[in-house]
DNA sequence: TGTACATCAGTGAACGCGCGTTCACTGATGTAC
DNA sequence: TGTACATCAGTGAACGCGCGTTCACTGATGTAC
């Protein structure tokens, strides 16, 4: 069995990837090194050769969970400026963000687990909230209260919607916080 | 030892409450049956005679840590009508709710967990999100859509205060959130 | 009120299992000459 | 270009541990007479 180092690499990249989704799948808890390697067809041994343990691991999982989350984000809005929040803010409350966890925005999926989480991990989620809040009050006129009610109102939907057990009125909740957001800005939706 | 009848409700009770907290400080996966009832002097094998199993016992645990978390609610805002809301929103989003986890509100402890979990807890937490938004929209003048950003916004802020490093910023969370579900009634403030 | 006994709440040893982590080993990679 | 060898990515057995669950047992409770 060859392996190189481009190989090992490589492999790093599908452990991390790997567990990036899982975690929003199923949270930070939900990782167990044996079946995470298993998932990539390595074996559990190997794992140590590249990560140090089972939590750093999964602090390295959740920053790029959350890279991935606010690129997707990104790459569903188009650059321009007019419209772009209620762009943004129709796709983060759609249905399909709700319905595929795994590959959505990390803070929806872990703002909780992370609440809880050791001090590395909410220091990294902190960065990301900052982020988020601040690319929100862009669309605001800079008002960073404002842009902290709509992100906590996104935020908590989204986590809301996928507890609700009927489809309907789970439709209804991201509907309601998408116009609710939608309105917040000063010169109406484009 | 005696174990009279009286003695085994009580004792119940007493593993119910301790899970209720439990899961509301460090979630749903962090119970485990031996040391529960290691935190209130039984031995682990007296369990069964209480609860059919872990699971169960998470279900139960779940619907008491929402009652409990409701009735916390309740309790710090006078029954009266005029600034109920205001009231009730200081409450929600103080310092002292986002800093005692295990007696607070489960939903804003525990929905992306239960985002996660099984049909049967969903059910029991969609109940008590239905009952919360309703409780709102009875300040709202009955608006249903209004109801459900203000909770959304409640329910992410008090999430994402949690997370948050800086204690200053933290709090800012709290306070833009609060100020901006409270201006939401028609006729203002209280 | 007092005795005899069935009930049953709680005990603690034991089960099989999966966990995170370690480590001696294998064999292809990739470098030195 | 070809050979000799050090490196090191990945393997898989083994570790000690805590888990959820079962079950034979203990002894106080509480009932029948």
């Amino acid at each position: 069995m060859g392996h190189s180092q481009a190989e090992k690499a490589q492999n790093r990249e599908r452990i991390l990837a790997a567990a990036a989704e899982q975690i929003r799948a199923d949270g930070l808890e939900s990782v167990s090194v044996g079946k995470l390697m298993q998932a990539v067809n390595l074996t559990h041994g190997g794992f140590y050769g590249h990560f140090e343990s089972r939590s750093d691991l999964l602090a390295q999982a959740l920053e790029r969970a959350l890279a991935e989350g606010q690129h997707n984000a990104r790459a569903a809005v188009p650059a321009g400026r007019p419209g772009r929040l209620a762009g943004f803010v129709r796709s983060y409350l759609s249905r399909a963000h709700r319905d595929a966890r795994q590959s959505g925005c990390a803070i929806g999926a872990l703002a909780s687990d992370v609440g809880r989480a050791d001090r590395r991990s909410r220091v990294i989620m902190t960065d990301y909230i900052e982020r988020y809040i601040t690319s929100v009050a862009d669309d605001l006129g800079g008002d960073d209260a404002k842009a902290i009610a709509a992100v906590s109102a996104m935020v908590g939907a989204l986590a809301i919607a996928r507890v609700i057990t009927d489809p309907a009125r789970s439709d209804a909740i991201l509907k309601a916080v998408k116009d609710h957001v939608t309105a917040m800005q000063p010169d109406g939706p484009a």
